[in-house]
Parts: structure tokens; C-alpha cells; sequence
DNA sequence: AATACATATGAGCAACTACTCATATGTATT
DNA sequence: AATACATATGAGTAGTTGCTCATATGTATT
């Protein structure tokens, strides 16, 4: 529908069109973009990385990173439904772990990218 | 301040002691969300997976996502914000162009996550 | 130097996020 | 079964995000 949007000032039209027909298609652009937002917020970071070391119930778990159980509950539900933490009852409580290796992976190593010095060229 | 969160109903003390010694301090949380949150959204995802194959300019990179010049430019001044891409000046144009390896991995290794069916256990 | 082109930027707005507060749900204990 | 405890959830809200529109800036061409 948009096709004015920048064709006319297009600088080179073959770079444009081999691009275009590399560019990831929609659906997996989002759930590339799901998957880091899953780990963009320093709560649900906080929290990824207290389960790294163990499950832990919710209100240990808001205890331990000093949130509010219901915040706390939220994020989880979040996590939850992104797939990245699973829960088991136990008793009275309900305890939270990874669910997703995965995921692990990835933050570990974003961890360590960190660790070594950010942003180099 | 907050003390009083969650402790009176804290289920086991120790996990939590152990648990908070070793949770990340703030700063690397949020060091941590930022570089996931530079990639959590689907328009950067696109911007960043073509810059993968080789330098654009705004114009070319808008028109390949089909995207505005105004917001295509708007984002790229976020990824370069966040150091995820460097830029040039050539004639009229400026290229952009991924200024972090690491991210680059990170970025191949969340698709190749994709690719092999995600939140596996 | 005047014009055209490529990019950047500020204001404004609708949609979304992460919290709080109040309360619902569901399990264990008495 | 009644109470207490652990967790979940809905509504409300301040802050953030990602876009558009209008315009500024800065380089090349004439």
C-alpha cells in the first residue's frame, strides 16, 4: 500500500531488491523480537538469573530480588507464558524454574559478552 | 525500605540468603535487559538481521522493510544509541552498518533457537 | 549561492508496560 | 468446615515506546 515510501529516492536498486528477498518474513521477525523481550526488562532478567541457581517458590523469589509478590506474580505469568519458566506445586507453595535451555544459553553468554567488555568494534 | 515484602512469609531462609548473595546487582541487570531490549522489537529485528548482509543506507534499509524514512531513522538512532550499529558518511548518504560482533552472535544463535523448535525441555 | 537530496530530530499521540492495590482462588491445617 | 497461608488476577495508573507529521541540518550539484 506503501509503496511511495522511499522508491523514489531509492540509492541502489539492486542492493534494495536482494535485500528485500533476504528479509526475514514478519512472522519470524516477532518471534525473534518475543524471545529477547522475554529478557529486555531487568526484573524479569533478576529473576531469570535467581532461577538459574534453583527453583525457588514466588514469595521467596520476591523476597529474594525485592519485589512485591503480586509484581512479582505478574512477571511470572509473563515469563510463564513466553515459555521460559515452568512451576510445580509443592505443598502451599508453588515453585518456579527454567523451563527453556535454550533461553539459558542465550544469557549466559550475553552475560559473558558483558563481562568482557560490551560494544567493541 | 521494603523489609517487610515477603519476609514474615519467606518458606526457606537459607535458599533465600544464598539466593540473594548471589543475585546480579542492578547495574548488570540492566546492562543485560538493555541488550535484550535493543533486539525486542520486530522492526529491529529487520533492521538488524539486513544490516547482517552487508551496509545500507536509511533510504535503501526503509524501503527494504518497508518502513517511513522518519521512523526508520528514529530506530537507527536507538541501535546506535545502544551501540548495536556504526554508521558513515558517503557522498549524500550515510551507511549504516552492525558495529557488534557479539550481538551478531547472539543474534544468529536466538535464530537458530527458532529454527529448531523454541522452549524445548 | 541556490537548489535538491539524504538524513536527523522534535512534538504529539495511541498503544503498551510494569507496577500497586484490592480481592479472588486454591491448598493445608486445625 | 473454618481459618490461614500462598499465589493469581483484574482494575487503575504513570511511564515508556514506536509511529507520523512537520521541519531542521548538512552535503552535493548546478
Amino acid at each position: 500500500m506503501n509503496k511511495d515510501i522511499c522508491e523514489i529516492t531509492v540509492v541502489d536498486k539492486k542492493k534494495v531488491k536482494q535485500a528485500k528477498s533476504k528479509l526475514v518474513d514478519q512472522k519470524v521477525a516477532s518471534d525473534l523480537a518475543g524471545v529477547f523481550k522475554a529478557l529486555s526488562d531487568p526484573t524479569r532478567v533478576k529473576i531469570f538469573s535467581t532461577l538459574l541457581n534453583g527453583e525457588l517458590c514466588v514469595c521467596d523469589l520476591a523476597e529474594v530480588i525485592s519485589l512485591s509478590q503480586s509484581a512479582t506474580s505478574h512477571q511470572l505469568r509473563l515469563l510463564r507464558d513466553m515459555n521460559l519458566v515452568k512451576y510445580k506445586r509443592v505443598g502451599k507453595t508453588i515453585l518456579y524454574s527454567l523451563s527453556d535451555q535454550h533461553t539459558e544459553t542465550l544469557f549466559n553468554v550475553t552475560l559473558e559478552h558483558l563481562k568482557h567488555g560490551k560494544t567493541k568494534t
